[in-house]
DNA sequence: ACTTTACATAACTAATCAGTTATATTAGGT
DNA sequence: ACCTAATATAACTGATTAGTTATGTAAAGT
């Protein structure tokens, strides 16, 4: 009887956990792109890709829409919407030692979108 | 030949992905603990927590220190302030639009200790 | 209608992971 | 010296993961 909160940060931080899933994001920040491209600077098969951003997208970080035969991707919000709240019940125990942390995931939590 | 900081990443957020490594570093926002204590409140064996922590320990999120017999565990700034930066780095995708994250990670990369 | 482009799905494999039980180690107490 | 408490290590197992190749599908172009 695990909840969804839980479920999803397990799939957040394990999709970042990786370091294609990781260049990925990074390459997304660059703004939309389709498959082919974010496949492109990786000595990998199109299916690996495919799946890298499959789990990119059940843990929330990345949208996808269809144009034509393409399927842009593009960052999403929701999954680190998800971990920073976590990720600041630790900031908050540090205390003022770390509460750059804190403040980090403070301003996290006004949260836009 | 991928580089330590990428292995790093990798270890911190694999560490992160996984509920019952959570729990315990939320039990260490409430101080130092032995291994029996962190180990109570699961319904697992002790080898299992002691992997855990292991896997904590070497993701830098936690630090160790023995008295006596024990092994007294403590939440550790250095994996935090591994993977912040780099989510730093997605934050400013985000532009103003998610400048909460921006903001955070600016604080985090502050950093004490 | 046919081809091509862009992607998804399936079936398989090797490696890693999370747990188990059994056993070793190490420090303190008596 | 011996016993116990607290933890670590080893050997094993089942599940998940990341990759592969081969094949299927869906939208555009001609």
């Amino acid at each position: 009887m695990e909840n969804q909160t839980t479920a999803m940060l397990d799939r957040s931080f394990a999709a970042l956990a990786d370091p294609t899933r990781r260049a990925i994001l990074l390459q997304l920040t660059q703004g939309e792109a389709g498959v082919m491209e974010l496949a492109a600077p990786f000595e990998m098969s199109q299916p690996a890709v495919t799946r890298h951003i499959k789990v990119l997208a059940d843990a929330g970080l990345i949208k996808r829409r269809s144009q034509g035969t393409k399927r842009l991707c593009s960052l999403s919000s929701e999954g680190f919407e998800n971990i920073t709240p976590w990720l600041s019940m630790i900031a908050d125990a540090y205390g003022a030692k770390y509460n750059q942390l804190d403040a980090l995931l403070a301003r996290m939590a006004d949260g836009p979108t």
